[in-house]
DNA sequence: CTTAAAATATACCAATCGGTATATTTTTGT
DNA sequence: ACAAAAATATACCGATTGGTATATTTTAAG
């Protein structure tokens, strides 16, 4: 019964990555071993390596798996957001409703591949660089259409605010995730939000 | 010829922690396998399990090989500094200072390991964690000194004050070493800079 | 210089690693 | 329902993993 556009191989891809994404998030490339997928999937390694070239895969696909997710939830509400300072407060209005949910899927996947991969796997490590540049270069963009729009200071450096989000955002993250303590990202986010109040005009 | 007070097996345990803290800063517990160990050392393994009991062993001394770099360059600074906001300034005055050291020893190994040991290694989870549960209450205690000396506003929280400069200082090292820039930390160091400022009356 | 003890090296172990060739089962179009 | 094709399982591979028992070398006190 075909049914679905979706064949059976695209199917057990999309369930191997479903399954295996967070272990990888959480133990990093070297700490998740072929059993850990095997485990996760109840499949077995010979089915894994019909649907995936080599390990290497799996993990690719898992790190933009988990990152879809996360950019769904930013853009959508960015999207929503009428002002440029309203599509700023996005980054912590997001992130303060999913503080569980990041808790639960083992932290930020940029963050912790950036650190797992550092020395030991080079193709995730510069995925996760890369995702870090780009995140910068969209909230640079967004204060710069906001000058331009006059919602915010002229004299703004705009990167050094992207910057801040983000070393405030990641590192709200990691602590929280390390004590445990969500108070770590709640004060990261309500300094984040001080952040972009200040630039407005 | 003795000569020292130190052993032969007391400094071959020094010289082997010196040679494989980088290594376990940079790939983490699992991602370093005993091969690595006897490279960087040129010893064998019968070498290392003679002075060690085990791989663990020898992670947990890297750990505190690495912390007790950081903290050291902290305290002197602290232990110079005549008032509680000096004493506080010292935090990114230290960091600012060490940007490219810490990238040569590969991040913050308090930082790297939270996230390499999660779900891998509870011993050095734990050991990381404590770490920054004593990092905060270290900088509370001074902004509550401070409060106390007439330097330092009373309306200031120190809890969140400790966690905004913690995650800041973290999320800046992360991101400094995930792109390579420094921008992210000196950012991240200002910003620092001005919450402590701002807490001073 | 000798000698017991301590430190290091050699040679091995079972278990697990990522990966593959092949056999079997399940889909799927007809 | 059937046959070709696709997907999954089984059984294996060499290499490497952390760890150990034992042999050899080095240290250091007498």
């Amino acid at each position: 019964m075909p049914e679905t556009g979706e064949s059976k191989a695209e199917r057990t891809r999309r369930f191997i990555i479903e399954k295996s994404s967070t272990i990888f998030n959480k133990k990093g490339y070297v700490g998740t071993s072929l059993s850990d997928l095997t485990k996760a999937t109840g499949l077995t390694k010979g089915s894994i390596y019909g649907n995936f070239k080599d390990k290497d895969e799996v993990a690719v696909c898992a790190f933009h798996h988990n990152l879809a997710f996360i950019i769904q939830s930013l853009t959508s509400e960015i999207d929503k957001a009428e002002t440029f300072i309203e599509k700023l407060l996005a980054y912590p209005r997001v992130y303060r409703r999913n503080i569980k949910g990041m808790l639960a899927m083992g932290g930020c996947p940029v963050l912790n591949t950036v650190i797992h991969a550092d020395n030991t796997n080079d193709t995730l490590r510069g995925l996760a660089a890369d995702t870090i540049v780009d995140w910068k270069r969209a909230i640079m963009k967004l204060v710069c259409k906001g000058k331009a729009a006059g919602e915010i200071k002229m004299d703004t450096d705009e990167a050094m605010v992207a910057e801040n989000i983000i070393c405030l955002i990641e590192g709200g993250n990691a602590m929280t995730k390390a004590t445990g303590e969500e108070s770590y990202m709640r004060n990261a986010i309500d300094q984040t939000e001080c952040i972009i109040r200040a630039i407005s005009r």
